[in-house]
DNA sequence: ACATGTGAACTGCTTCACAGCG
DNA sequence: CGCTGTGAAGCAGTTCACATGT
């Protein structure tokens, strides 16, 4: 399949969610220029974005709504239950584990894992915190696809090495640190500290 | 001035967090290539990025990571404290409250808003936890620069509403929705759902 | 000799505009 | 007739390659 842009495939993401919305609503058929609007973008763009999978809406008329989402859902890879563990118990770390927007997506968080003895065993929804050194083992008998990591920056590396060395494929990184990770696995960064020099930025540099 | 693409400001950021490590660990000078191996990006790709504000450089050695230092915390806007409050008194609200490394970068987190009758008045920090309904006064008494959205998805516009028509200009959203806010209001998102569904595509299309 | 700074070439994403089809 | 799907054009961001300064 062509390479397609990452840029591409944050808006299918957002085209989904705005299917979903629209669908709980009752709207049966949607045009590309609204779904344009919806997400701040051109009818063009939508168009060619889903382009590149097929061709899903009828011409004169739109798309179904509802045909449009599950082919959507289709082609994020939505259809299967992906399975997340959470590194890092701390706040941030057990606020995700208990976040539903997570499982409403399929994203399944089955563990959370920390390294000091002060978090393991405590509970956590149903469960208990585990051992980091478990990892292994544990994805070993029912794999992980997806680490999210919640660690401080001076562990992320360390602990990167851990996940990747337990076969896991992909990684949510929060740590505000840049991971060396094997080529074939995929790390997506989510950097508190970028996203507000964004702003900064932004706002020095708006009264021109 | 020249209109600056997003990624060259996330880059700057970036190589920001890299001069002040390599500072820490006593490194006085450093090449592009140096800074480029680290973000993993080119050489060329870092001094046109930079060449955008001038020319930090010595030819034939390479950049002060001190001098570059500042002179990107002075670019980025970072040499003023922005003040932030933070909207949405749940679990990832309080724990962005917390979190250090936002005043380490310049990013003072003074007031967190609740609308929740069983939150207002409840401790944070040092502080208590203010009534939604308080912000427009606190905001003309001392404004704030940057709100952090911390919200369910369904109030998030609702919110968004009240915190521009308090005058404030800037808003990094946590919360699944499209906020719609008057043209000179900046807007970052952060949104989980799309980070995980962009983890999910690549998964799902990586066995080529 | 070495690494910066930068115009020029290139790559790839976005926008345009229209043919095609319901 | 309306809206999709798509080649072609346009534009923005990246990479190249070299002249320039130390």
């Amino acid at each position: 399949m062509k390479r397609i842009a990452e840029s591409t495939v944050r808006r299918l993401s957002l085209y989904l969610s705005f299917l979903e919305e629209k669908d709980q609503e009752g709207v049966t058929t949607i045009s590309s220029d609204d779904l344009a609007k919806l997400g701040g973008t051109t009818s063009a763009q939508v168009r060619k974005d889903l382009s590149f999978f097929g061709s899903f809406g009828k011409r004169g008329l739109g798309y179904s709504v509802k045909e449009l989402a599950a082919s959507l859902r289709q082609i994020l890879g939505l259809s299967k239950e992906w399975r997340v563990c959470i590194i890092g118990a701390g706040k941030v770390g057990l606020a995700l584990a208990q976040y539903k927007g997570f499982r409403e997506r399929g994203f399944s968080v089955t563990a959370v894992y920390d390294t000091s003895p002060d978090k393991i065993g405590k509970p956590w929804d149903s469960q208990k915190i585990r051992d980091m050194a478990d990892l292994k083992r544990d994805n070993a008998d029912a794999p992980f696809d997806i680490a999210v990591l919640t660690v401080p920056a001076d562990a992320a590396q360390q602990v990167a090495d851990l996940v990747t060395g337990s076969g896991i494929k992909a990684i949510l990184n929060f740590a505000p640190a840049q991971l060396i990770v094997p080529n074939e696995v995929i790390v997506r960064e989510v950097n508190m500290a970028m996203e507000l020099e964004g702003l900064s930025f932004a706002l020095t540099n708006s009264q021109e």
